[in-house]
DNA sequence: TGTACATCAGTGAACGCGCGTTCACTGATGTAC
DNA sequence: TGTACATCAGTGAACGCGCGTTCACTGATGTAC
């Protein structure tokens, strides 16, 4: 790449996409942020098949980024290092989504069926990240577990958020918000795992799983209306 | 004819001095057995912590075994085939317990909190299969994760007609009855790989997930209460 | 402005190590007579 | 019954290979003056 020289002094760009170049420098910064990115990528895209991040080498990410090995240690410390930038890179994705999706306004029963769709196909069009959350979610070294399950934790909190918001729930105790949008998590991820196991191209099996996931949604919505916390603790 | 041994876990490796006496024959047959047991066994031990089957090596799982690396070729062609007497041998356990559940009568209201001790308690004490399986559901090969997901589906088929005779689920299509299994089989599915990440001696945390799994599943059976298979199409 | 020096992302060779697999072998167990 | 031979689970050495990590280095980019 030919260097534009413009002299706008040291960038500091903090927003990065996978292509992002809204201000490319060409300087060495840019360079070295741009290696990151390819090293990342590599790495998910080793992982969309079915290799998991523990029987990745450092090499064979190097290799996908075109670089030497020697120069991986320039970015990452080891691979644990990259690990925790790959969950970090793949929740953003989760965030970004919730953000757009909580925009749209909070779920009710004819909410059901577009949230499923809006998160399933999210997941469909980001499966390295998603996937990589999938297998590190129970496989990977005790570290990135707990960075995943903290992540999902979170998002389960900012789901009862949600929920509190909605009249139809008051009935719940906070405790038991937390259990409801655990559920609804749960619906979701084993829909997603589904969905990552099933090539993009088949509409119908993908459709099927929507139906199925939107179908166990609606189910969890009516036990939800028939709840009372205050019985629950028996 | 299966040997019932007291201590089948996997924390047994191939020691000798105490053989156990008059039943088994000593032969040459017993003994060959009786290897392979102890790289399943060794393997499994392996498992039980952070480790994933897919960064297992074949000379490590020898290792524990107590044989040399050429030896295990007289009992697996490679990892691929000891992947798969893992899985035969942990959802043997499942199944196992599948038929005390059964034995002990259906599914009812009042049951809900029987049947999830009973459950998650089998996940306690066969930690090492069930830590496998939910690594490899996700993280393993192609192969092994069909494999997982056929035994899944077969569990879920199994909960579907269990599910049938129960008088209060006479609305219920077959086809939703499938999906109520899921959503059953999820819930518990999730409690568990939450009881593998906590310490047995933490009986406090085990408390705090048991009665978070039976309170969602006690939500999905008002669903289920308030469910109507003949307006679930749309 | 040009020059001299500093920085540092990436190179390429080298190292010791554990890996999967092969091979000829050993010696206890099993069997035919 | 004893003897001679067959079977085969397990041994130990050997092989080539990819691994993670280190090292001195190169040369483009950045900066001080």
């Amino acid at each position: 790449m030919r260097s534009r020289k413009r002299s706008d002094g040291p960038s500091q760009t903090a927003g990065d996409g996978e292509t992002a170049e809204a201000e490319p420098d060409g300087g060495r910064d840019w360079r070295k942020r741009r290696t990151r990115r390819a090293l990342i990528n590599a790495a998910l895209a080793l992982l969309e098949g079915e290799r998991s991040f523990s029987s990745l080498s450092l090499r064979e990410v190097a290799r996908g980024a075109r670089i030497t090995p020697a120069a991986f240690y320039r970015h990452f410390s080891g691979m644990e290092e990259l690990g925790h930038a790959l969950i970090e890179d793949s929740f953003e994705s989760l965030h970004e989504m919730m953000r757009k999706a909580r925009a749209g306004g909070l779920p009710s029963t004819r909410m059901i069926r577009a949230s499923v769709k809006v998160f399933l196909d999210h997941v469909g069009a980001h499966r390295a990240h998603f996937s990589f959350i999938a297998k590190e979610r129970f496989s990977g070294s005790t570290v990135i577990r707990v960075a995943i399950r903290k992540e999902v934790r979170l998002w389960v909190g900012e789901l009862a958020v949600d929920l509190s918001r909605f009249p139809a729930l008051g009935k719940f105790s906070a405790e038991d918000l937390q259990m409801l949008a655990g559920l609804m998590v749960n619906v979701v991820v084993a829909a997603s795992e589904l969905v990552l196991d099933t090539p993009p191209k088949d509409k119908e099996a993908l459709t099927r799983i929507y139906r199925h996931a939107e179908k166990q949604m609606r189910l969890v919505m009516l036990g939800a209306g028939a709840w009372d916390s205050s019985r629950s603790s028996g």
